[in-house]
Parts: C-alpha cells; structure tokens; sequence
DNA sequence: ACGTTTTTGCAACACCGTTGCAACTACGGC
DNA sequence: GCCGTAGTTGCAACGGTGTTGCAAAAACGT
C-alpha cells in the first residue's frame, strides 16, 4: 500500500479509519486530490479531475465520499457552493475562510477582534449564538499583483430582470 | 387599487415601478405576504401560503418575482437556504442577519466592532476584501424564555456515516 | 484463505429551479 | 373608456444536482 503523500491525506486516513471505515484505491486518490488541491472543488469537479488523472471511481462514491469527510470535519464546505476545501487550521479553534475572487484560492484565517467584536453582538442583541457562518471573498495578494491570473466562476445566478427589454 | 398594508410593500411597489415594472394584483400578494411574514420563506412555502390565502399564482411566477427583488436588493437571501427575508434596514450601511434556531424569526444588525475587526482582517491577510458573507444562528430573547416555541426545521442534510452500522 | 462489514457502481429517482412560448394584463396615451 | 405596447403569467418541458436501493466487489481482522 501507497503512503499518503500529503499531509490530508494522512489525517484523512487515520480519521477515516479510527471511526470504523476502510482505506480503498479510489478513497485514497479522493483525499490525495482534496489534500494537494489548494482551490475548492465541487463533486461534479472533483470526479472530473479524478477521471483524468486515470482513477476509475463513480459520481456517486465522490459525493459519498465527500459526505463522509465533511461530517467527519475533515473537510468545510464553501459557503453558498457545493465546492469543499481540507480544513486546515488543525483545532477546534474558531476559523473562517477567505476565498481569492480571481485565483480561487481559500485560506483560513483566526481572528481575536472578530471573536470579541462576534460577543459584542450576542450581548447586543440578547441572542444565544449557536452557530455562525462568515466567509470573506476578495483579491489574495498574489493576484493584486499579476493580473496575470485565470479568471474563476461568475457570481452566483438567478437575478431576473425587471422591465422585460433585460432580453 | 388597493393601498399597500405593509411598509415593505410600499417600499417594493415603488422601487417596481421606478425600474419599469408593474403591479399586477399576484405581485401585490406576494408583497403583502413577504411584508408581513417575521420568518424567511423558500419560493415553495411562500407559493403555499398564497394558494391558502386564495390567491391563485403559480410556482414559477413567484420563482421569478423572488428573484426580481433579491435582484433589486428588497430581499436578502438566507445564506444556505433558498428563504428570502425582506431587507429591513433600509439604507446601505452594512448589516447582518441572525436568525433564531427556535422560532426561525430573523433580525437585522449593524456592529461598529465588527467591521473594525473585519478591516484588521484585511491588513492581516493581505486580501482586498470584496464582499463578506456573515449570518449568525442562535436563540432569540423570547425563545430563550418560553421553550413554548414552534420547532423550525433540522440543520442541513448530507452527513453520510462511516462505517455501515449507521442505517 | 475466509467471513464479515464496508464500499462501490449502476440505474432509478426526487427535487429544485429555469426556460420557451403563447395568452394575458397593466398602464400610458388618446 | 379604448388601444397599443411592453411587462407578466401559466404551462409544460427541461437540465442539473444530489440521493437511494440493491447486488457485486473490495477491505480487513482473524
Ligand atoms: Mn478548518
Ligand atoms: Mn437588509
Ligand atoms: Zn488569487
Ligand atoms: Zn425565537
């Protein structure tokens, strides 16, 4: 058997493994993908590139597979997509998620202000705060620089026009 | 014509009508019913309530009239959910949602802190930030009294087991 | 190697939201 | 009030996404 060849992937293995479950070929080119991956990919993505890279795996294992990972934390889901990212910062620590609107990449990051400024409004407005979601999107610094950068996905769809001359 | 009942109402009817729009009596409903409700609904449950308070509209209509205002900004959208809510604190200031866990009612905030701490986000991480995504979860002050409060639906789907025992 | 348990592929399916098109309706102008 | 134009609606068909049942295949402890 292959080593991990990236430091998700080992986590993964050994997560995957302490909760009663089993290290398969595909399994393991899933989380070698996901660990050297360093922009979010959805399913549909994920089984592409996997196909490409010579792996014989179905659509439906990845979403399984994905489903797995994710309620295990080993993965995050990026907000408003079906895309997901390895969770990186190792802990429990309370982490967000910065995404590059041109390169796509994600980063996590911790914040100690964001943290008080989050208390600040559980006593502002008498909420017990379970759970809370904050994504940021914006230029990382690489792609400040180049412009050089490939362009990524369009926002999200929907937006109807009013006053049907919007053909 | 009937006069608006509700301030959201107004409001929507008179953006409709600046960017070319017209009020027909189906529209006019779905205002009234968006204006009125205190918890966010998905295009299905809000075409429910229609039909039950008589008005006869179809589906794709409401599709399309939700996605016309989120396009006009008169409603925010839940984040990972397709319910609508309707922009209550009206001008451009930044504001977030938090939406009780228990009774499902949602509310508009504005925290000073919290966009400090989002600025010092942005030095610290090097990233231009464009938009930022930030919705809380938690018990609101009534429901933390009365645990008299409507149960609203279970978290999101997915989370597929490890280690098949999990039927 | 063997038996048990998990994982996988396949096909069918449920669900959600979108689109083309023809009929209908609002509304400004007369 | 009637008319013409432009926006809106319903219907049916469609595409995409993620899920499920089931039987075959693979993993792993012994
Ligand atoms: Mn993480
Ligand atoms: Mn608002
Ligand atoms: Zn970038
Ligand atoms: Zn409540």
């Amino acid at each position: 058997m292959e080593e991990p060849s990236n430091e998700f992937a080992l986590r993964a293995e050994q997560a995957l493994r302490r909760s009663g479950g089993r290290i398969t070929r595909r399994r393991r080119a899933l989380l070698e993908l996901l660990g050297s991956q360093r922009t979010p990919l959805g399913p549909r993505q994920l089984h592409r590139e996997l196909l490409r890279r010579g792996a014989r795996i179905d659509l439906v294992s990845v979403y399984r597979n994905v489903s797995a990972l994710l309620a295990l934390g080993l993965l995050h889901r990026v907000v408003g997509s079906s895309a997901v990212r390895p969770c990186r910062e190792a802990r429990a620590r309370c982490h967000h998620a910065i995404v590059c609107s041109a390169c796509g990449r994600a980063r996590e990051f911790h914040s100690r202000a964001l943290e008080r400024a989050l208390s600040e409004v559980r006593r502002a407005t008498g909420f017990r705060v379970e759970e809370h979601v904050l994504e940021l999107r914006g230029r990382c610094p690489r792609c400040r620089r180049s412009r050089l950068c490939r362009r990524r996905q369009s926002r999200s769809g929907g937006a109807r026009s009013i006053g049907g001359s919007g053909r």
